[in-house]
DNA sequence: TTATAAAGTTAGAACAATCTAACAAATTTG
DNA sequence: CAAATTTGTTAGATTGTTCTAACTTTATAA
């Protein structure tokens, strides 16, 4: 059984393999804010217990029973911050270091019967999918609402940082998932963009948010079969 | 901060200074399953850290911040053991092990939302009481089933024994916390007893059984004035 | 009250997870 | 392509939690 640090390490790696292709030893130990060494030495005890692929000098992969095992941690941290949010009524900025504790608790009953009592939700409250049982992990076709063009209406989905600063920034401009943006205007220069939703006719955020802020594009009747 | 393994030796110690007053190291070490080298060095870095005193080949207490902390815990677990039960519809013979895991959760709100959300229960599904933020115990005054005589009403109000066979003994017989049980017979010579309850008007048990089960006597109007 | 048993201690080892220092391989770049 | 930089590895130490073996102190009992 693995330790919460070897958990933790799975995944970062599980994580990693999901935005980039390659992982890189100085890119996991980064990740964790350990010292290269460190991950070294863990990724090879992690390869004795078959989690992960290790050759010297060669990128990581994780095996399918790491991958699953991973898969299984993440979806503890993303069902348990939805709990939290849904059940608990915590803030969606509050809730990742509860669940980066709670993730590495053993009871599957105690995480299925959260999914139930959630109505087994596909993803958590910052909009990230949760994986299944099966270790799979629904794919999301958002864009960032950057790319998004002047007269679009765009839904809010989820978000790519989820910070508790990013996401308090969110509440104070009343944002919130599901919401329907309209944008009004887009400045090539700086990305800036300035949006129209619910009681904000005109509210204007940086390109760096407009970056962070997933969305789907209003597919109206006849978009562009 | 104390460590997981540390919390456990100091609920351990709380516990046993609750039911004992002397605790030896052996008692602790037997407890928690580990040998008297190990219990003895932990109990040595526990002084250090202020959590226990500790002099060679005399008995342990905790230091009043020890107590403190020790009875956070205890805290912690219990009001999990209630938000399990109550709001997560577990079984109350299925909850200790989640329970034992959960309370090395660092995150008060957590628990406070628990303790909010279940009403400020004063005891676990148990019977146990839940110590307060402070630390204090409510002292429980139940007596053991089995100090019961004929033709008394008692109320089934606490277990002395929460093991998960025990409890499902209790399901077994529809036995849980809150029933009024009459006494019909006690057998002097084995301890075992016959008792009418709800739906079960004549039900045997053994006198290990009613050792187990904590009660309080009907005050029936004019009992004793 | 001395002999025996029980309880407690010390020494020394092992394993997990971490570090720094020193070195080696691979990659980037002038 | 050779030099410089980045990345990865090894060696060796540290801390926490555990063990067994050997020994000492305290308590029990013949």
């Amino acid at each position: 059984m693995a330790s919460p640090t070897e958990e933790n390490y799975l995944k970062a790696l599980f994580n990693l393999a999901n935005s980039q292709g390659e992982i890189t030893l100085s890119e996991l130990a980064s990740r964790l804010q350990v010292s290269l060494p460190t991950a070294n030495s863990m990724v090879k005890s992690l390869q004795k217990s078959q989690w992960v692929n290790y050759e010297k000098y060669k990128p990581l992969t994780l095996t399918p029973e790491g991958r699953l095992l991973a898969a299984s941690i993440i979806r503890k941290h993303r069902l348990t911050e939805m709990f939290l949010v849904d059940i608990m009524k915590f803030g969606w900025e509050e809730v990742h270091e509860v669940a980066e504790q709670i993730e590495h608790i053993h009871a599957p009953k105690f995480f299925e019967r959260m999914d139930e009592m959630l109505g087994y939700p596909a993803s958590d409250p910052h909009g990230s999918p949760i994986p299944g049982l099966d270790g799979k992990l629904q794919q999301q076709s958002y864009v960032p609402l950057s790319s998004a063009l002047p007269g679009q209406k765009v839904e809010l989905l989820a978000l790519s940082n989820s910070s508790a600063e990013f996401l308090e920034f969110l509440n104070s401009r009343g944002l919130s998932l599901g919401l329907t943006l309209t944008v009004i205007s887009s400045e090539r220069f700086d990305g800036s963009m300035v949006l129209s939703y619910t009681d904000h006719p005109s509210e204007a955020l940086s390109g760096t948010i407009c970056e962070r802020l997933l969305v789907r594009v209003h597919t109206k009747a006849s978009a562009d079969h």
